[in-house]
DNA sequence: CGCCGTAACTGGCCTGACCAGTAAGCTCAC
DNA sequence: GTGAGCTTACTGGTCAGGCCAGTTACGGCG
């Protein structure tokens, strides 16, 4: 009877919570309820569920832990509904690299990978405004030079967003600025040792600058290679010599 | 006086339940809960952390919601400390996928770059072991040509993971993962169309024996634009041609 | 017209209770 | 002695009702 025909799935006790918690999901996915938008109160949610307010409350916090609702102690209006962030994503990320044991050379070759292809991908497809909006970061990463390294690492964040951005990709510009955070959080003492400051920023700057040539000439590999060899001649010093093997792999026999 | 020297954070009430999750997240982390063991009854946690039941509880749909903790109605040993998984990263990116209008082109692009980028590195970092995985999985997709199309796409999925795994990086290997499957869920109707569907698993076929060849030359260059090519072949179908420049733009000028 | 106090909400948290599900231990028949 | 089955003492799931603190809108005051 039963011979091959239906497939069946575990299944697992519902709770009520998670109804509630799926029904607003749903209505938020949906559009039917919009960021800036309110909830109805606690209290209110308790009559049209049909559920008590404990119930209805560890529905509103897994929600909130969600990022997608946010309620205020008092706020007469009910939880808000958040726009999209990639909090969680980033979130996970940084969950992931200190649960998996993720190694500082993972991270930085991810990196290079997705700074490559953005550089890669702008190359070919942005628009003079986008250029211009990269050269701008550019000189004002000569500027910050003499100004000091926190104005000088915000113009370079800057460059790569604006590279991120023309890329066209969202996953590319979530992912790298996930990745660009969690490579600054293991970080810490990036900032130190005074007297080769300048000449890494000067170095720092003429890679930049390459990139963006690259990227003004619509040269996708050269882009892609240049900024990975960029990011590597900035990172390697924080990976183990014995673990710079992937990392070379990324920028070697890409032409001379 | 308080001129210039210090900076305040904005700062947001802490609830109860907030302070309980930290002090769970952070004995997971530090590795003093182990995944398989057991945490207290809510009752004893209500215990230890003076909050109520419904606050603790809170905190722990919250746990759960996370992927951290799974508690059984009834299980007389209590919430069960969960392993590591990467299903809220996977979440987390479909989530995004279905929010912020992530397109077709996107996903897939993506997926290009991580799996050339995978390739690549595979053709540098393999040993014999991983190459003889690989191959073990493209005889599989030969036997499977005539087995059906199920069959077929297992052994492709085990290919691309065989890779993943031999880029030793474990952040292309779940972003891969994850990528793929938000590209199957997309893709409902993939399995369509009964005329050129053998012809088409020839062409994969050929396409995956072509990357299995540079990876076992070592070429990562090869291996990292056939990878591209193959997915590009097969998935641009997919992608109003109007939203193909990001592809070919991966693809092209990568040599002839 | 602008300020300020107050009132009517809101969410945060608690107590205490009932029901249903699990598994260990006991009983008992074999 | 040993296995099957029942009992029991827990577990988590849910509810009702209540108190306190925070927010905001409104109306009265200057």
């Amino acid at each position: 009877m039963t011979a091959d025909g239906a497939r069946f799935q575990r299944v697992a006790p519902v709770r009520l919570y998670q109804r509630i918690v799926e029904q607003i999901e749903q209505a938020i996915a949906s559009g039917d309820l919009k960021p800036g938008q309110r909830l109805p109160s606690e209290r209110e949610l308790v009559n049209q569920f049909g559920a008590s307010r404990p119930t209805v409350r560890e529905a509103l916090r897994v929600l909130e832990s969600d990022g997608l609702i946010r309620s205020r102690h008092g706020d007469p209006h009910g939880p808000e509904i958040l726009p999209f962030t990639t909090a969680g994503l980033a979130k996970e990320m940084t969950r992931l690299a200190r649960f998996e044991r993720l190694s500082m050379a993972e991270l930085i070759s991810f990196r290079m990978i997705l700074d490559g292809s953005a550089s890669q991908l702008a190359a070919r497809l942005r628009t003079d405004d986008e250029l211009a909006a990269m050269e701008g970061t550019v000189t004002a990463m000569t500027h910050a030079i003499d100004a000091g390294d926190e104005e000088f690492s915000k113009a370079d964040v800057a460059f790569h967003e604006a590279v991120a951005r023309a890329s066209r990709n969202a996953l590319i510009e979530v992912s790298n600025l996930v990745v660009r955070g969690a490579v600054r959080t293991l970080i810490t003492d990036k900032v130190a040792h005074a007297d080769n400051r300048r000449a890494l920023m000067r170095t720092s700057l003429r890679h930049h600058q390459e990139v963006l040539e690259a990227i003004r000439t619509r040269d996708g590999l050269a882009a892609a290679r240049i900024s990975r060899r960029t990011l590597y001649d900035y990172y390697a010093g924080y990976v183990a010599e014995e673990e710079r093997g992937p990392l070379l792999a990324l920028v070697e026999g890409e032409g001379a």
